[in-house]
DNA sequence: ATGAAAGCGCTAACAA
DNA sequence: TTGTTAGCGCTTTCAT
């Protein structure tokens, strides 16, 4: 395999001249520039992306964590893809599964120089542990975080949860429960205020046990209905952050024999692309937007970075309640 | 930030002492070692990936086209990811759209020395083009090719198709149709040659317009529902490759009054989490498993490469029917 | 056990 | 317009 040497010395140039007329400088005879190229072309010749690297102190690569496959991240990843790849960036995926060491290894990878930046579509780590690597390159996270040294982008779920509640006791719900994934998140905080506050003002009690955790995927809707049928007082609505936990929720109680909506009304999150075809109304957080801003993010960080000192970028993206049949 | 100079005078040693101490190489004194290391601790000094990656020749990095964020790639990918982490590689991951330029542009970091190897989880590139890339790095498909300079993972459609056939024959039904993704596929051919011979076994007249092609997502088994309750007469019975696809139709021909499986049998194909929820009866193809094969063809490919002309490796994976109560 | 020195393949400052 | 040359940060002979 040729390098930039053999190029020069097979076109009878220097490899300056190469090295030009691979980049497209301006200042190279038509006729150098002809010849090199006709030599670049007949040797297959393409140059060494970890030399280049290593010179340029960039790879043009961002560095994404998925905590796992699940539609609600492959939502935002398809955005910072797209976005990604329209300004010429490369996507390294780490998978972490909410694990510590996974997103170490990530941030890792900033340190050694393999990534420029690196989105976090969900963290575990804390976000001091985080920022103590914002000197190697900017770090977005899809998730609001107070720090300034580091971007976020992020849905108010404090927000979207008052607006999902609302539409349901616009509807005349008083009973209502809801569904959320990991307990121990910021945003699972945030829902439960926005849920306390709301039953507030309705006056009605909180019943514990109408607040369901752990429920990411499509079977955690299965369980949440076969606990619901066993209680005495059940309510009559849910809201549910995540269309897969919904879809299970939805296919079971029916299966119960419940009528959706007279029997249980629903609200869910995402609009994933089942949520159409179940006739779900939820509210669209515009998953794949915040990945397209993450990433822009990550690109204004870049450019600063350079110049000021690095201040992170703050973006709240709106939400929006899609009705259909389920409430 | 420090380099291995730096490091090296800050210790009072030479680079190379480093180099050592980095690698865990034994030829230092335990003194020089731990001076070094302190250094190295003190300075939060780690070696830059990309002088590795330049010297060592490889990344330890395999690239993965995915076009879409079809849950059936996600599975595959997720099987990849696994291995690669095992063996200390990384992921860079590629959405191709089913773009030839997309995948064009992932052979490209093969060239250009970003990546070790590469895997297609889907193809759109005639296979000459991409074995023309074989001399670069270790490339894998997870879908059968011909070519032996390549290696693949993948499952045997037909017998996988037929297999689905004849269960349904088993419960009595002669009135099929199947629906299948892109129309010109490979694995579309194979599945039409099983349908096919079924058919003719049966000696039941093929229908052409129980035919459904293009059919990937949920929203195609509305539209397929649809289809069917304009015919006059109807299949009794579907094959569908992806339960994504499956889950549009079961719940679409519910809601059309057709009950499932007395008025229309399904067979799916994939498993995915919702399926279970539906009862859907499907062939799991362990896409996983295929994942994981295909990582572990490319590692041993690269073993080889070095002593060997390299020569693919070969692999069908199993499937197996999973019954539930969809037919 | 240790280090000097020769690259890996490329870019860019500088000189001509 | 072109070429010489000095690195980018590291690994690895090859001496000692």
């Amino acid at each position: 395999m040729a390098n930039i040497k053999d190029i020069a010395s097979l076109a009878g140039v220097s490899v300056t001249t190469v090295s030009r007329v691979l980049s497209g400088h301006p200042y190279v005879s038509d006729e150098k520039r002809r010849k090199v190229q006709q030599v670049i072309d007949q040797q297959g010749y393409t140059p060494n992306a970890n030399a280049v690297h290593l010179i340029k102190g960039q790879t043009k690569t961002v560095g994404v964590i998925v905590p796992s496959s699940h539609s609600y991240f492959h939502a935002i990843l398809s955005g910072i893809m797209d976005e990604a790849s329209e300004a010429g960036y490369g996507t390294l995926l780490y998978q972490s599964r909410y694990d510590r060491k996974e997103e170490e290894q990530a941030l890792h990878l900033l340190r050694t120089k393999q990534i420029d930046g690196l989105i976090f579509c969900s963290r575990s780590l804390p976000v001091d542990e985080i920022v103590s690597y914002g000197m190697y390159g900017p770090i977005v996270t899809c998730e609001h975080a107070e720090d300034e040294r580091i971007s976020s982008v992020y849905t108010d779920h404090h927000a979207a949860f008052i607006t999902g509640m609302k539409h349901l006791t616009a509807h005349g719900h008083t009973d209502i429960g809801y569904c959320v994934g990991r307990a121990e998140s910021r945003s699972s905080r945030q829902r439960y205020k926005a849920y306390t506050s709301v039953l507030d003002e309705l006056g009605v009690p909180l019943i514990p046990e109408w607040i369901f955790e752990n429920s990411t995927e499509t079977k955690d809707g299965i369980r949440i209905v076969d606990k619901i049928m066993t209680m005495k007082k059940r309510p009559t609505a849910l809201l549910i952050t995540g269309d897969e936990v919904a879809a299970g929720v939805i296919l079971q109680a029916q299966s119960a024999g419940l009528r959706i909506p007279e029997d249980l009304a629903i609200v869910g999150f995402d609009n994933l692309p089942i949520s159409e075809a179940l006739k779900l109304t939820t509210i669209d957080q515009h998953l794949k937007r915040i990945g397209q801003e993450s990433f822009r993010a990550f690109y204004e960080m870049r450019d600063k970075g350079m110049k000021e000192k690095p201040k992170g970028i703050k973006k709240s993206v709106p939400f929006e309640l899609v009705e259909r049949a389920s409430v």
